[in-house]
DNA sequence: AAGTGCGGCAACCGCAAAAGG
DNA sequence: ACCTTTTGCGGTTGCCGCACT
């Protein structure tokens, strides 16, 4: 029994791969009068097809706004960044691609990104190092860094995507009423300011921080300092369009760490250009340490690293993997 | 040349939410 | 408030072309 299928072999609905002609015709028809009505557009259009295929066929296919073919560089990382924050939310992460679909952004993940990322050994639905989850898996207690990394990768996660739906919130709440949901041109336009991405970076970023912090020698680096913490900066980032983004750029309830910003203040960096250059590959893990703390400090990661088992380099690399 | 396996992608399916009466 | 219809979405299927044997 069951529901019935407009796709169900009755009353002579075509189905299967459309014709050119069948594609003229369903554009000549929108063309001329917009598709209305797609349950009774096939009849008006003089296809033999349900409404709901000519419908797919439009917003997959036909549409003249439609972008087809290889995927950018830059493409393939927002997806795997947004992957990351959405998951298999795939109507969200084609709207902050313009002139791509979902379903062409599903297809290109599963079956391009979904196997890249499985083979430099990330989750494909985690986004997590799959050496950290086999060593949690084990229980080892010496991948007990590994749990730690999973932790905060968990918890950067978390933070990314609550602010992420805080933010777009406030947005919806702030633009101007929305456009009608029948107009299929707007689910295209451009997003008015694609800010995940930067999210997900200041939530890995902050991850790596955390991560310093949590370790044994935090106290010895406080101690180096003479202020009450460790840290990289004020949380300035520079975000895919060249602007340096601050704290309150994401959301107004941004909880950046006091003691980083007195530090911060202390130093007087503008981490914005550091962060940039980290991300580019110019500037390592320790040339970064370097460059907040001081040549003595660069000493204090192979202390780290023998102090906890904490391997800054991996972290690195997964960070470096996602940005 | 024929058979087989595999990857890519368009299209289908079914469910849920939204819209309308 | 309830029911029906329409639309949107994500998972899955199946066809096609290519590579390999």
């Amino acid at each position: 029994m069951g529901k019935s299928s407009c796709y169900a072999a009755a009353s002579g609905i075509k189905r299967g791969p459309w014709t050119p002609e069948e594609d003229r015709k369903l554009l000549a028809y929108i063309q001329l009068h917009g598709h209305g009505s797609w349950r009774s557009l096939p009849q008006k259009a003089g296809l033999k097809r349900c409404g709901k295929s000519c419908r797919l066929r439009w917003r997959n296919y036909l549409r003249p706004d439609i972008k087809r073919g290889n995927f950018s560089l830059h493409e393939d990382q927002t997806i795997i960044q947004l992957h990351a924050l959405l998951g298999n939310r795939w109507s969200a992460i084609a709207a902050h691609l313009p002139r791509r679909t979902d379903n062409e952004v599903k297809n290109y993940w599963n079956t391009h990104l979904k196997k890249r990322l499985a083979k430099i050994g990330f989750d494909p639905v985690t986004h997590k190092p799959k050496a950290a989850i086999l060593g949690s898996a084990n229980g080892d207690p010496k991948n007990w860094s590994n749990l730690s990394h999973i932790a905060q990768w968990e918890s950067a996660r978390l933070q990314a995507e609550a602010r992420f739906v805080k933010e777009s919130k406030l947005r919806m709440l702030e633009s101007a009423p929305a456009p009608s949901l029948s107009d299929e041109h707007h689910q295209f336009a451009p997003p008015l300011v694609p800010q995940c991405l930067d999210i997900l970076r200041a939530s890995a970023w902050e991850s790596l921080i955390s991560m310093s912090r949590s370790s044994s020698r935090s106290a010895a680096l406080t101690n180096m300092n003479g202020q009450g913490n460790v840290s990289f900066g004020d949380h300035h980032h520079v975000n895919d369009h060249g602007i340096n983004m601050n704290a309150q750029d994401y959301g107004s309830n941004f909880e950046a760490p006091t003691s980083d910003q007195q530090l911060s203040s202390l130093m007087g960096y503008d981490d914005a250009a550091l962060m940039s250059s980290v991300a580019t590959g110019s500037m390592n893990i320790n040339e970064l340490f370097g460059e907040y703390c001081g040549d003595e400090c660069s000493e204090l990661l192979p202390a780290l690293h023998h102090d906890t088992g904490f391997e800054f380099g991996d972290a690195w690399t997964s960070l470096e993997q996602l940005m």
